[in-house]
DNA sequence: CGCCGCATTGACGTTCGTCAAGTCTAGTGG
DNA sequence: CCACTAGACTTGACGAACGTCAATGCGGCG
Protein backbone atom coordinates (compact mmCIF):
# COMPACT_ATOMS: atom_id res chain seq x y z
CA UNK A 1 0.00 0.00 0.00
CA UNK A 2 1.41 3.11 -0.66
CA UNK A 3 1.90 5.70 2.18
CA UNK A 4 1.89 8.79 2.11
CA UNK A 5 5.64 10.45 2.88
CA UNK A 6 6.25 11.36 6.17
CA UNK A 7 3.00 9.01 7.10
CA UNK A 8 1.12 11.85 7.92
CA UNK A 9 -1.99 10.26 7.62
CA UNK A 10 -1.92 6.62 9.61
CA UNK A 11 -4.21 4.53 7.92
CA UNK A 12 -4.77 2.13 11.08
CA UNK A 13 -7.14 2.91 13.85
CA UNK A 14 -5.07 4.93 16.48
CA UNK A 15 -4.10 8.15 15.29
CA UNK A 16 -0.43 8.38 14.31
CA UNK A 17 2.76 9.04 16.15
CA UNK A 18 4.41 12.27 15.36
CA UNK A 19 6.79 12.38 12.28
CA UNK A 20 9.63 13.77 13.96
CA UNK A 21 10.06 13.29 17.93
CA UNK A 22 8.50 16.68 19.19
CA UNK A 23 9.44 19.74 16.90
CA UNK A 24 9.68 22.28 19.24
CA UNK A 25 7.24 25.21 17.85
CA UNK A 26 10.30 27.77 17.26
CA UNK A 27 12.20 25.10 15.23
CA UNK A 28 10.13 25.95 11.49
CA UNK A 29 9.97 23.76 9.06
CA UNK A 30 10.26 26.13 5.97
CA UNK A 31 6.98 25.87 3.29
CA UNK A 32 10.25 25.92 0.62
CA UNK A 33 10.59 22.39 1.86
CA UNK A 34 7.31 21.23 3.06
CA UNK A 35 6.01 17.69 1.67
CA UNK A 36 2.64 19.55 1.64
CA UNK A 37 4.09 22.60 -0.38
CA UNK A 38 1.60 21.15 -3.42
CA UNK A 39 -0.84 21.04 -1.73
CA UNK A 40 -1.19 24.51 -0.10
CA UNK A 41 0.95 26.98 -1.66
CA UNK A 42 1.21 27.77 -5.38
CA UNK A 43 3.51 26.15 -7.37
CA UNK A 44 6.20 27.89 -9.95
CA UNK A 45 7.56 30.38 -7.78
CA UNK A 46 10.86 32.01 -8.51
CA UNK A 47 13.51 31.24 -5.32
CA UNK A 48 13.21 34.31 -4.37
CA UNK A 49 9.56 34.80 -3.86
CA UNK A 50 9.60 30.96 -2.01
CA UNK A 51 11.63 32.29 0.51
CA UNK A 52 9.54 35.27 1.20
CA UNK A 53 6.42 32.85 1.25
CA UNK A 54 7.94 31.00 4.37
CA UNK A 55 7.78 34.08 6.14
CA UNK A 56 3.67 33.82 6.20
CA UNK A 57 3.83 31.03 8.65
CA UNK A 58 4.17 32.76 11.92
CA UNK A 59 4.14 30.05 13.75
CA UNK A 60 2.88 26.43 14.32
CA UNK A 61 0.03 24.83 16.59
CA UNK A 62 -0.87 21.95 18.04
CA UNK A 63 -4.34 20.59 18.90
CA UNK A 64 -5.11 17.80 20.62
CA UNK A 65 -8.31 15.63 19.36
CA UNK A 66 -11.45 17.24 20.62
CA UNK A 67 -9.83 20.45 21.12
CA UNK A 68 -10.65 23.23 18.56
CA UNK A 69 -8.20 25.55 16.29
CA UNK A 70 -11.16 28.41 16.30
CA UNK A 71 -14.34 29.09 17.43
CA UNK A 72 -18.11 30.76 16.46
CA UNK A 73 -17.26 34.29 17.87
CA UNK A 74 -13.62 34.24 18.06
CA UNK A 75 -11.56 36.82 16.45
CA UNK A 76 -10.13 36.53 13.16
CA UNK A 77 -6.46 36.67 12.79
CA UNK A 78 -5.39 34.41 10.60
CA UNK A 79 -5.70 31.34 8.28
CA UNK A 80 -4.55 27.80 8.97
CA UNK A 81 -2.56 25.12 6.56
CA UNK A 82 -3.33 21.64 8.28
CA UNK A 83 0.12 19.47 8.38
CA UNK A 84 -1.71 16.65 9.80
CA UNK A 85 -4.70 15.48 11.16
CA UNK A 86 -8.53 15.99 10.38
CA UNK A 87 -10.73 18.37 11.84
CA UNK A 88 -14.32 19.34 11.46
CA UNK A 89 -16.08 22.60 11.05
CA UNK A 90 -19.36 23.20 12.22
CA UNK A 91 -21.89 25.78 12.40
CA UNK A 92 -24.44 26.07 15.48
CA UNK A 93 -27.79 27.57 15.05
CA UNK A 94 -28.73 29.71 17.61
CA UNK A 95 -31.13 26.84 18.90
CA UNK A 96 -28.29 24.48 19.47
CA UNK A 97 -28.58 22.59 16.04
CA UNK A 98 -25.44 22.23 14.61
CA UNK A 99 -24.44 21.48 11.35
CA UNK A 100 -20.90 19.81 9.74
CA UNK A 101 -19.62 22.11 7.10
CA UNK A 102 -16.78 19.86 6.16
CA UNK A 103 -14.31 17.60 7.07
CA UNK A 104 -10.71 19.20 6.03
CA UNK A 105 -7.10 17.42 6.22
CA UNK A 106 -3.61 17.83 5.71
CA UNK A 107 -2.67 20.55 2.97
CA UNK A 108 -6.00 21.96 2.90
CA UNK A 109 -6.21 25.61 4.51
CA UNK A 110 -9.11 26.59 7.02
CA UNK A 111 -10.66 30.13 8.62
CA UNK A 112 -12.13 31.74 5.46
CA UNK A 113 -15.09 32.64 7.11
CA UNK A 114 -13.49 34.69 9.80
CA UNK A 115 -12.70 37.25 6.43
CA UNK A 116 -15.97 39.21 6.41
CA UNK A 117 -16.46 40.60 9.60
CA UNK A 118 -13.14 39.57 11.17
CA UNK A 119 -14.94 37.15 13.80
CA UNK A 120 -14.94 33.33 12.92
CA UNK A 121 -18.67 32.15 12.38
CA UNK A 122 -17.92 28.65 13.10
CA UNK A 123 -16.06 25.96 15.16
CA UNK A 124 -12.94 23.89 14.08
CA UNK A 125 -12.52 20.77 15.67
CA UNK A 126 -9.84 18.63 15.57
CA UNK A 127 -10.92 15.21 15.07
CA UNK A 128 -7.27 13.53 16.22
CA UNK A 129 -3.99 14.88 17.39
CA UNK A 130 -3.55 17.65 15.03
CA UNK A 131 -1.22 20.65 13.70
CA UNK A 132 -1.54 23.65 11.66
CA UNK A 133 0.65 26.53 10.26
CA UNK A 134 -0.42 30.04 11.66
CA UNK A 135 -0.43 32.22 8.34
CA UNK A 136 -1.25 35.59 9.91
CA UNK A 137 -4.08 37.38 7.26
CA UNK A 138 -2.45 40.51 7.34
CA UNK A 139 0.92 39.22 6.07
CA UNK A 140 -1.13 36.89 3.42
CA UNK A 141 -2.28 40.01 2.17
CA UNK A 142 0.81 42.21 2.45
CA UNK A 143 2.83 39.68 0.40
CA UNK A 144 -0.28 38.82 -2.22
CA UNK A 145 0.15 42.17 -2.60
CA UNK A 146 3.72 41.64 -4.42
CA UNK A 147 3.72 37.94 -5.36
CA UNK A 148 1.20 37.94 -7.88
CA UNK A 149 1.21 33.78 -7.68
CA UNK A 150 0.09 34.01 -4.01
CA UNK A 151 -2.52 36.52 -4.88
CA UNK A 152 -4.30 34.23 -7.52
CA UNK A 153 -3.72 31.52 -5.18
CA UNK A 154 -5.76 32.77 -2.11
CA UNK A 155 -8.37 34.09 -5.18
CA UNK A 156 -8.40 29.99 -5.90
CA UNK A 157 -8.50 28.80 -2.20
CA UNK A 158 -11.55 30.77 -1.79
CA UNK A 159 -13.44 30.28 -4.94
CA UNK A 160 -12.77 26.61 -4.23
CA UNK A 161 -14.25 26.78 -1.41
CA UNK A 162 -17.28 28.38 -2.67
CA UNK A 163 -17.75 26.04 -5.35
CA UNK A 164 -16.63 23.06 -3.29
CA UNK A 165 -20.04 23.83 -0.83
CA UNK A 166 -22.28 24.50 -4.15
CA UNK A 167 -21.60 20.44 -4.94
CA UNK A 168 -22.71 19.83 -1.08
CA UNK A 169 -25.69 21.83 -1.42
CA UNK A 170 -26.53 20.14 -4.87
CA UNK A 171 -26.03 16.89 -2.35
CA UNK A 172 -28.08 18.06 0.37
CA UNK A 173 -30.84 19.42 -1.29
CA UNK A 174 -31.44 17.10 -4.40
CA UNK A 175 -29.88 13.86 -3.54
CA UNK A 176 -31.27 10.68 -1.23
CA UNK A 177 -29.44 8.83 1.59
CA UNK A 178 -27.43 6.17 -0.36
CA UNK A 179 -26.27 9.01 -2.71
CA UNK A 180 -25.00 10.72 -0.05
CA UNK A 181 -23.18 8.37 1.60
CA UNK A 182 -21.67 7.10 -1.57
CA UNK A 183 -20.74 10.48 -3.19
CA UNK A 184 -18.83 10.73 0.37
CA UNK A 185 -17.07 7.96 0.57
CA UNK A 186 -15.76 8.48 -2.80
CA UNK A 187 -14.73 11.99 -1.95
CA UNK A 188 -13.26 10.79 1.24
CA UNK A 189 -10.88 8.03 -0.24
CA UNK A 190 -10.22 10.22 -3.47
CA UNK A 191 -8.44 13.14 -1.42
CA UNK A 192 -6.50 10.65 0.38
CA UNK A 193 -5.84 9.01 -2.27
CA UNK A 194 -4.17 12.38 -3.53
CA UNK A 195 -1.96 12.50 -0.39
CA UNK A 196 -0.84 8.91 -1.11
CA UNK A 197 -3.24 6.97 0.70
CA UNK A 198 -4.65 3.54 -0.44
CA UNK A 199 -7.35 4.50 -2.83
CA UNK A 200 -9.61 2.08 -1.78
CA UNK A 201 -8.89 1.56 2.10
CA UNK A 202 -9.64 4.62 4.57
CA UNK A 203 -10.14 4.92 8.09
CA UNK A 204 -13.26 7.48 9.38
CA UNK A 205 -11.86 10.20 11.98
CA UNK A 206 -15.53 10.67 12.66
CA UNK A 207 -18.53 9.15 13.91
CA UNK A 208 -21.34 8.09 12.68
CA UNK A 209 -23.39 11.12 13.82
CA UNK A 210 -20.79 13.28 12.43
CA UNK A 211 -21.30 12.28 8.89
CA UNK A 212 -24.98 12.50 9.21
CA UNK A 213 -24.44 15.97 10.45
CA UNK A 214 -22.55 16.66 6.98
CA UNK A 215 -24.67 14.74 5.26
CA UNK A 216 -28.47 15.90 6.15
CA UNK A 217 -28.71 12.32 7.97
CA UNK A 218 -29.39 10.95 11.16
CA UNK A 219 -27.05 8.70 12.87
CA UNK A 220 -29.12 5.60 12.26
CA UNK A 221 -29.29 6.60 8.50
CA UNK A 222 -25.53 6.56 7.86
CA UNK A 223 -25.35 3.08 9.99
CA UNK A 224 -28.17 1.40 8.41
CA UNK A 225 -27.18 2.44 4.68
CA UNK A 226 -23.46 1.73 5.27
CA UNK A 227 -25.04 -1.64 5.90
CA UNK A 228 -27.08 -1.89 3.19
CA UNK A 229 -23.69 -0.97 1.19
CA UNK A 230 -21.82 -3.75 3.02
CA UNK A 231 -24.98 -6.52 1.92
CA UNK A 232 -24.69 -5.41 -1.46
CA UNK A 233 -20.87 -5.76 -1.98
CA UNK A 234 -20.00 -2.70 -2.40
CA UNK A 235 -17.69 -2.22 0.91
CA UNK A 236 -16.57 -3.70 4.13
CA UNK A 237 -16.81 -2.29 7.31
CA UNK A 238 -15.00 -2.82 10.31
CA UNK A 239 -15.63 -0.08 12.91
CA UNK A 240 -14.33 3.00 11.15
CA UNK A 241 -11.96 1.49 8.78
CA UNK A 242 -13.80 0.84 5.55
CA UNK A 243 -12.43 -1.03 2.09
CA UNK A 244 -14.59 0.25 -0.97
CA UNK A 245 -14.75 -3.33 -3.45
CA UNK A 246 -16.93 -1.42 -5.84
CA UNK A 247 -16.32 2.04 -6.54
CA UNK A 248 -17.87 1.77 -9.69
CA UNK A 249 -21.05 0.79 -8.40
CA UNK A 250 -20.91 3.67 -6.16
CA UNK A 251 -20.36 6.19 -8.37
CA UNK A 252 -23.20 4.69 -10.46
CA UNK A 253 -25.50 4.96 -7.05
CA UNK A 254 -24.46 8.94 -6.95
CA UNK A 255 -25.10 9.93 -10.71
CA UNK A 256 -28.16 7.55 -11.47
CA UNK A 257 -28.29 7.79 -15.45
CA UNK A 258 -24.63 7.64 -16.04
CA UNK A 259 -24.23 3.79 -16.55
CA UNK A 260 -20.71 2.43 -16.02
CA UNK B 1 -43.88 52.87 1.21
CA UNK B 2 -40.73 53.49 0.72
CA UNK B 3 -39.01 52.98 -2.55
CA UNK B 4 -35.56 52.99 -3.69
CA UNK B 5 -33.45 55.65 -5.39
CA UNK B 6 -34.10 55.42 -9.06
CA UNK B 7 -36.95 52.09 -8.27
CA UNK B 8 -34.01 49.60 -9.01
CA UNK B 9 -36.50 46.71 -8.10
CA UNK B 10 -40.48 47.45 -8.31
CA UNK B 11 -42.54 45.72 -5.96
CA UNK B 12 -45.82 45.77 -8.89
CA UNK B 13 -46.33 42.68 -10.89
CA UNK B 14 -44.77 43.33 -13.87
CA UNK B 15 -40.88 44.14 -14.44
CA UNK B 16 -40.15 47.40 -13.78
CA UNK B 17 -38.97 49.86 -16.88
CA UNK B 18 -35.72 50.68 -17.62
CA UNK B 19 -34.52 53.44 -14.77
CA UNK B 20 -33.08 55.74 -17.59
CA UNK B 21 -34.01 56.11 -21.50
CA UNK B 22 -32.34 53.18 -22.77
CA UNK B 23 -28.97 53.86 -22.01
CA UNK B 24 -26.63 52.56 -24.77
CA UNK B 25 -23.60 50.42 -23.08
CA UNK B 26 -21.06 52.94 -24.01
CA UNK B 27 -22.42 55.77 -21.72
CA UNK B 28 -20.85 54.27 -18.98
CA UNK B 29 -22.14 55.36 -15.18
CA UNK B 30 -19.03 55.49 -13.44
CA UNK B 31 -18.78 53.19 -10.02
CA UNK B 32 -18.12 56.81 -8.29
CA UNK B 33 -21.60 57.78 -8.35
CA UNK B 34 -23.58 54.68 -8.71
CA UNK B 35 -25.92 54.78 -6.43
CA UNK B 36 -25.22 50.88 -5.57
CA UNK B 37 -21.77 51.98 -4.76
CA UNK B 38 -22.05 51.33 -0.91
CA UNK B 39 -23.48 48.11 -1.87
CA UNK B 40 -20.86 46.61 -3.87
CA UNK B 41 -18.10 48.88 -3.42
CA UNK B 42 -15.48 49.10 -0.80
CA UNK B 43 -16.34 52.33 1.14
CA UNK B 44 -13.81 55.06 2.81
CA UNK B 45 -11.40 54.99 -0.55
CA UNK B 46 -9.24 58.40 -1.21
CA UNK B 47 -10.67 60.41 -4.30
CA UNK B 48 -7.57 58.80 -6.20
CA UNK B 49 -8.51 55.49 -5.51
CA UNK B 50 -12.16 55.72 -6.38
CA UNK B 51 -11.25 57.16 -9.80
CA UNK B 52 -9.56 54.18 -10.45
CA UNK B 53 -11.78 51.65 -9.30
CA UNK B 54 -14.24 53.37 -12.14
CA UNK B 55 -11.79 51.66 -14.67
CA UNK B 56 -12.90 48.28 -13.16
CA UNK B 57 -15.87 48.27 -15.07
CA UNK B 58 -15.33 47.48 -18.58
CA UNK B 59 -18.44 47.98 -19.82
CA UNK B 60 -22.36 46.91 -18.76
CA UNK B 61 -24.55 44.06 -19.73
CA UNK B 62 -27.90 43.28 -20.60
CA UNK B 63 -29.34 39.91 -19.75
CA UNK B 64 -33.24 40.00 -20.57
CA UNK B 65 -35.36 37.68 -18.91
CA UNK B 66 -34.76 33.74 -18.80
CA UNK B 67 -31.19 34.08 -20.59
CA UNK B 68 -28.57 33.30 -18.85
CA UNK B 69 -25.22 35.97 -17.99
CA UNK B 70 -23.08 32.82 -17.80
CA UNK B 71 -22.47 29.24 -17.87
CA UNK B 72 -21.49 25.90 -16.68
CA UNK B 73 -18.51 25.11 -18.94
CA UNK B 74 -17.93 28.76 -20.28
CA UNK B 75 -14.33 30.53 -19.63
CA UNK B 76 -14.22 32.91 -16.74
CA UNK B 77 -13.19 36.16 -17.50
CA UNK B 78 -14.96 38.46 -15.05
CA UNK B 79 -16.63 39.19 -12.29
CA UNK B 80 -20.35 40.79 -12.40
CA UNK B 81 -22.00 43.44 -10.61
CA UNK B 82 -25.59 43.52 -10.74
CA UNK B 83 -26.75 46.40 -11.30
CA UNK B 84 -30.58 46.02 -12.10
CA UNK B 85 -32.96 42.79 -11.82
CA UNK B 86 -32.18 39.22 -9.83
CA UNK B 87 -30.60 36.16 -10.93
CA UNK B 88 -30.54 32.79 -10.13
CA UNK B 89 -27.48 30.41 -10.16
CA UNK B 90 -27.49 26.76 -10.22
CA UNK B 91 -25.67 24.10 -10.40
CA UNK B 92 -26.40 20.73 -12.46
CA UNK B 93 -25.54 17.16 -11.53
CA UNK B 94 -24.69 14.71 -14.69
CA UNK B 95 -27.53 13.09 -14.75
CA UNK B 96 -29.38 16.24 -15.09
CA UNK B 97 -30.91 17.10 -11.58
CA UNK B 98 -30.38 21.03 -10.69
CA UNK B 99 -29.77 22.77 -7.48
CA UNK B 100 -30.36 26.62 -6.92
CA UNK B 101 -27.59 27.37 -5.08
CA UNK B 102 -28.74 31.10 -4.77
CA UNK B 103 -30.95 34.28 -5.74
CA UNK B 104 -28.93 37.41 -5.99
CA UNK B 105 -30.11 41.35 -6.44
CA UNK B 106 -28.88 44.48 -6.89
CA UNK B 107 -25.20 45.25 -5.23
CA UNK B 108 -24.63 41.39 -5.64
CA UNK B 109 -21.12 39.93 -7.35
CA UNK B 110 -21.56 36.62 -9.03
CA UNK B 111 -19.28 35.03 -11.51
CA UNK B 112 -16.92 33.91 -8.36
CA UNK B 113 -16.84 30.25 -9.32
CA UNK B 114 -14.92 30.55 -12.05
CA UNK B 115 -12.09 31.56 -10.07
CA UNK B 116 -10.66 28.57 -9.55
CA UNK B 117 -10.21 26.50 -12.71
CA UNK B 118 -10.73 29.55 -15.11
CA UNK B 119 -14.43 27.94 -16.07
CA UNK B 120 -17.69 28.38 -14.24
CA UNK B 121 -18.94 25.93 -12.66
CA UNK B 122 -22.59 27.13 -12.29
CA UNK B 123 -25.19 28.89 -15.01
CA UNK B 124 -26.43 32.30 -13.78
CA UNK B 125 -30.04 33.03 -14.87
CA UNK B 126 -31.82 36.27 -15.31
CA UNK B 127 -35.20 35.84 -13.74
CA UNK B 128 -35.68 39.23 -14.95
CA UNK B 129 -34.99 41.50 -18.03
CA UNK B 130 -31.20 42.57 -15.80
CA UNK B 131 -27.98 44.78 -16.37
CA UNK B 132 -24.31 44.05 -14.93
CA UNK B 133 -21.45 45.45 -14.90
CA UNK B 134 -18.67 43.58 -16.47
CA UNK B 135 -15.41 43.53 -13.92
CA UNK B 136 -12.53 41.63 -15.66
CA UNK B 137 -10.75 39.77 -13.14
CA UNK B 138 -7.50 40.21 -13.96
CA UNK B 139 -7.83 44.28 -13.86
CA UNK B 140 -9.64 43.25 -10.49
CA UNK B 141 -6.46 41.52 -9.01
CA UNK B 142 -4.39 44.50 -10.74
CA UNK B 143 -5.96 46.83 -9.02
CA UNK B 144 -6.54 45.37 -5.59
CA UNK B 145 -2.30 44.73 -5.88
CA UNK B 146 -2.47 48.98 -5.41
CA UNK B 147 -5.82 49.63 -3.09
CA UNK B 148 -5.51 47.81 -0.31
CA UNK B 149 -9.19 48.85 0.29
CA UNK B 150 -10.06 46.84 -2.72
CA UNK B 151 -8.36 44.21 -2.12
CA UNK B 152 -9.75 43.54 1.54
CA UNK B 153 -12.87 43.91 -0.14
CA UNK B 154 -12.45 41.13 -2.85
CA UNK B 155 -11.67 39.29 0.21
CA UNK B 156 -14.89 39.57 2.10
CA UNK B 157 -16.86 39.50 -0.71
CA UNK B 158 -15.85 36.09 -1.48
CA UNK B 159 -15.51 35.04 2.52
CA UNK B 160 -19.19 36.84 2.76
CA UNK B 161 -20.36 34.06 -0.08
CA UNK B 162 -18.57 31.11 1.80
CA UNK B 163 -20.67 32.33 5.15
CA UNK B 164 -23.79 32.55 2.93
CA UNK B 165 -23.76 28.71 2.15
CA UNK B 166 -22.64 28.07 5.09
CA UNK B 167 -26.23 28.69 6.43
CA UNK B 168 -27.89 27.04 4.03
CA UNK B 169 -25.55 23.92 4.53
CA UNK B 170 -27.45 24.34 8.07
CA UNK B 171 -31.09 25.05 6.46
CA UNK B 172 -30.61 22.27 3.70
CA UNK B 173 -29.30 20.00 6.79
CA UNK B 174 -31.37 20.62 9.71
CA UNK B 175 -34.28 22.39 9.02
CA UNK B 176 -38.01 21.14 7.94
CA UNK B 177 -40.01 22.33 5.35
CA UNK B 178 -41.62 25.48 7.62
CA UNK B 179 -38.37 26.27 9.14
CA UNK B 180 -36.56 26.70 5.37
CA UNK B 181 -39.24 28.69 3.88
CA UNK B 182 -39.67 31.15 7.02
CA UNK B 183 -35.85 31.93 6.69
CA UNK B 184 -36.12 32.14 3.22
CA UNK B 185 -39.08 34.55 3.17
CA UNK B 186 -37.67 36.76 6.24
CA UNK B 187 -34.24 36.40 4.09
CA UNK B 188 -35.60 37.98 1.26
CA UNK B 189 -37.26 40.71 2.85
CA UNK B 190 -34.49 41.53 5.13
CA UNK B 191 -32.13 42.19 1.71
CA UNK B 192 -34.58 43.60 0.02
CA UNK B 193 -35.37 46.66 2.74
CA UNK B 194 -31.73 47.15 3.00
CA UNK B 195 -32.19 47.98 -0.66
CA UNK B 196 -34.62 50.56 0.34
CA UNK B 197 -37.89 48.31 -0.15
CA UNK B 198 -40.66 47.55 2.12
CA UNK B 199 -39.70 45.40 5.62
CA UNK B 200 -42.88 43.59 4.78
CA UNK B 201 -44.37 43.13 1.19
CA UNK B 202 -42.02 41.22 -1.31
CA UNK B 203 -42.53 40.24 -4.55
CA UNK B 204 -41.07 37.06 -5.39
CA UNK B 205 -39.15 36.97 -8.77
CA UNK B 206 -38.60 33.41 -8.83
CA UNK B 207 -41.42 30.18 -9.17
CA UNK B 208 -42.62 28.02 -6.51
CA UNK B 209 -40.10 25.22 -8.24
CA UNK B 210 -37.38 27.51 -8.19
CA UNK B 211 -37.79 28.55 -4.54
CA UNK B 212 -38.34 24.53 -3.85
CA UNK B 213 -35.02 23.78 -5.98
CA UNK B 214 -33.23 26.16 -3.89
CA UNK B 215 -34.54 24.85 -0.59
CA UNK B 216 -33.91 21.55 -1.14
CA UNK B 217 -38.03 20.91 -1.15
CA UNK B 218 -40.58 19.78 -4.15
CA UNK B 219 -42.52 22.68 -5.73
CA UNK B 220 -45.95 21.38 -3.78
CA UNK B 221 -44.12 21.27 -0.83
CA UNK B 222 -43.59 25.18 -1.05
CA UNK B 223 -47.10 25.45 -2.17
CA UNK B 224 -48.51 23.70 0.68
CA UNK B 225 -46.60 25.35 3.07
CA UNK B 226 -46.97 28.74 2.36
CA UNK B 227 -51.05 28.26 2.31
CA UNK B 228 -50.29 26.70 5.65
CA UNK B 229 -48.92 30.00 6.62
CA UNK B 230 -51.65 32.01 5.20
CA UNK B 231 -54.11 30.17 7.04
CA UNK B 232 -51.80 30.83 10.32
CA UNK B 233 -52.29 34.23 9.77
CA UNK B 234 -48.45 34.66 9.40
CA UNK B 235 -48.37 36.00 5.31
CA UNK B 236 -50.49 37.51 2.87
CA UNK B 237 -50.16 35.45 -0.62
CA UNK B 238 -51.52 37.02 -4.00
CA UNK B 239 -49.50 35.05 -6.68
CA UNK B 240 -46.03 36.12 -6.20
CA UNK B 241 -46.49 39.27 -3.74
CA UNK B 242 -46.43 38.19 -0.27
CA UNK B 243 -46.89 40.44 2.76
CA UNK B 244 -46.06 39.24 5.97
CA UNK B 245 -48.17 39.67 8.72
CA UNK B 246 -46.35 38.64 11.65
CA UNK B 247 -42.67 39.04 10.93
CA UNK B 248 -41.50 37.41 14.34
CA UNK B 249 -43.83 34.61 14.22
CA UNK B 250 -41.62 33.66 10.97
CA UNK B 251 -38.91 34.26 13.05
CA UNK B 252 -39.81 31.95 15.94
CA UNK B 253 -40.44 28.95 13.33
CA UNK B 254 -37.24 29.54 12.00
CA UNK B 255 -35.57 29.36 15.45
CA UNK B 256 -37.82 27.16 17.66
CA UNK B 257 -36.00 27.70 21.13
CA UNK B 258 -35.75 31.37 20.85
CA UNK B 259 -39.29 32.56 22.24
CA UNK B 260 -39.80 36.11 20.98
C1' DC C 1 -14.73 -5.62 36.08
C1' DG C 2 -17.86 -2.29 34.84
C1' DC C 3 -18.65 1.89 32.64
C1' DC C 4 -19.06 4.81 28.61
C1' DG C 5 -19.24 6.18 24.01
C1' DC C 6 -20.20 4.52 19.65
C1' DA C 7 -22.61 1.62 16.63
C1' DT C 8 -26.28 -1.54 15.03
C1' DT C 9 -30.91 -3.02 14.45
C1' DG C 10 -35.95 -3.20 14.83
C1' DA C 11 -40.64 -1.22 15.20
C1' DC C 12 -43.17 2.58 14.36
C1' DG C 13 -44.41 7.47 13.06
C1' DT C 14 -43.88 11.77 10.50
C1' DT C 15 -42.67 14.44 6.83
C1' DC C 16 -42.27 15.12 2.52
C1' DG C 17 -42.40 13.32 -2.36
C1' DT C 18 -45.31 11.46 -6.08
C1' DC C 19 -49.14 11.39 -8.93
C1' DA C 20 -53.11 13.37 -10.47
C1' DA C 21 -56.86 16.54 -11.01
C1' DG C 22 -58.20 20.98 -11.32
C1' DT C 23 -57.79 26.39 -10.92
C1' DC C 24 -56.06 30.75 -12.15
C1' DT C 25 -53.75 34.13 -14.96
C1' DA C 26 -51.65 36.02 -18.79
C1' DG C 27 -50.95 35.86 -23.44
C1' DT C 28 -52.56 34.84 -28.25
C1' DG C 29 -55.19 34.90 -32.03
C1' DG C 30 -59.70 34.82 -34.17
C1' DC D 1 -64.19 41.05 -27.06
C1' DC D 2 -63.85 36.43 -26.16
C1' DA D 3 -62.36 31.62 -26.71
C1' DC D 4 -58.17 28.97 -26.34
C1' DT D 5 -53.83 27.64 -24.51
C1' DA D 6 -49.78 27.23 -21.76
C1' DG D 7 -47.50 27.79 -17.66
C1' DA D 8 -47.69 28.44 -12.90
C1' DC D 9 -50.00 27.28 -8.88
C1' DT D 10 -53.09 24.72 -5.57
C1' DT D 11 -55.00 20.80 -3.41
C1' DG D 12 -55.92 15.96 -2.29
C1' DA D 13 -54.82 11.01 -1.76
C1' DC D 14 -51.35 7.93 -1.15
C1' DG D 15 -46.72 5.98 -0.43
C1' DA D 16 -41.72 5.97 0.36
C1' DA D 17 -37.89 7.57 2.77
C1' DC D 18 -36.14 8.92 6.63
C1' DG D 19 -36.55 10.21 11.64
C1' DT D 20 -37.65 8.71 16.37
C1' DC D 21 -37.45 5.77 20.12
C1' DA D 22 -35.75 1.91 22.29
C1' DA D 23 -33.14 -2.26 23.03
C1' DT D 24 -28.86 -4.33 22.44
C1' DG D 25 -24.00 -5.15 21.20
C1' DC D 26 -19.26 -4.10 21.26
C1' DG D 27 -14.73 -2.30 22.21
C1' DG D 28 -11.71 0.50 24.94
C1' DC D 29 -10.25 2.39 29.18
C1' DG D 30 -9.96 3.60 33.94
Amino acid sequence: MHEAPGSLHSLHDRPAPPIKTMTPDKIKVACSNCNLRELCMPVGLQPTELQRIDDLVATRRRIKRKETLFRNGERFSALYAIRTGVFKTRVTAEDGRDQVTGFQMAGEIIGLDGIVNNHHTCDAVALEDAEVCVMPFDRIEELSREVTALQRHVHQIMSREIVREHGVMLLLGSMRAEERLAAFLLNLVQRLHARGFSASELVLRMTREEIGSYLGLKLETVSRTLSKFVEDGLVEVNQRHVRILDAEALRRLVNPTVCS
